[in-house]
DNA sequence: ATTCAATCATTAACATATTAGCCAGTCAAC
DNA sequence: GTTGACTGGCTAATATGTTAATGATTGAAT
């Protein structure tokens, strides 16, 4: 009884290709003492000035409840500021600090070093499609796809067999 | 300054990218008491019978530190089974249990029947280059890939300015 | 002015990711 | 038979992912 599935685990080779990039660039992030969440957090905010926390989890795919954290500890490091907007105490201004806008100063041209050699390494076409290929599932609308209908949900962790 | 880099985030748009198919998988897994991760292991393990956790790891993509534990956990919840082997007690043989076994069989078609609406919806072509392209992304040698001279460290998470 | 739904950030609880280090078991060289 | 390098699984410590719920704040409807 085969148990293959008709369709290879899609989401895992995303996981792998992530990875399979990622790690040329981590030594060059971890060097920095940043993780990668903070890296992004501090490349959105050189490129946008100003962001509330809202939009940097949108941006950087970054969840409310891991923002918190994220924010405190790099509020912490002297990395970026934190301020209540006065017309709305809901929301927060988050920017960087001199100190970060040096440190993007410092790594934002290595990233791109690096880009460059990955790019010459895997082929400057394969960049290319790459990133077309990204946009065209990222363009792929979430609603209009239908769901499977679930059976009864059983308690599986329960059941004795 | 505009601080924009001249590379898009590629990682993140793997994130991006990834977390839009997952969408779609996520609501089956969990419908099933299951993480992500769960499903990933039950998954290879109903296709290999059987495997050490070593081979789990490189299979599933899950550092072998988060292994352990999720290992135990799993057996707790009487998914897997874990025996030592006696000719190496340093080696472990991680198996299905009927219950898993079970599992599996019922939650397998359900992924499936996801995949091909899916597919309709992304547009069969859309799938098949996905599947290449990250093949090819995964073949691109890790070694030969130059790395860059990084500056000297710096303690950034302490410096003043 | 009060009520009520919606919004934004946060907390809580648990699972996993990441890095470093530990410890027992194996194996080959001495 | 010891030593020493190596392997495989594990622990520890910290950071983040994930889901659900809380709490303060706002704005619109009453």
């Amino acid at each position: 009884m085969s148990r293959k599935l008709a369709y290879r685990n899609l989401p895992q080779l995303f996981l792998k290709a992530r990875e399979e990039l990622l790690c040329h660039f981590r030594p060059i992030i971890t060097h920095f003492g940043l993780t990668e969440q903070q890296w992004r957090i501090l490349r959105a905010l050189g490129e946008m000035e100003q962001l509330e926390p809202r939009e940097i989890c949108e941006h950087c795919h970054i969840l409310s409840p891991s923002m918190t954290g994220v924010l405190s500890r790099m509020e912490e490091m002297g990395l970026v500021t934190r301020v209540r907007m006065p017309e709305d105490q809901r929301r927060v201004i988050v920017r960087l600090t001199p100190k970060s806008e040096q440190l993007v100063s410092e790594l934002g041209p290595l990233i791109v070093e690096q880009y460059k050699i990955i790019e010459q390494a895997f082929g400057p076409e394969l960049i290319k499609e790459l990133y077309e290929v990204m946009d065209r599932v990222i363009a792929a609308e979430r609603g209009p796809i239908s769901r499977i209908e679930l059976p009864p949900k059983k308690d599986w962790a329960n059941l004795k067999f």
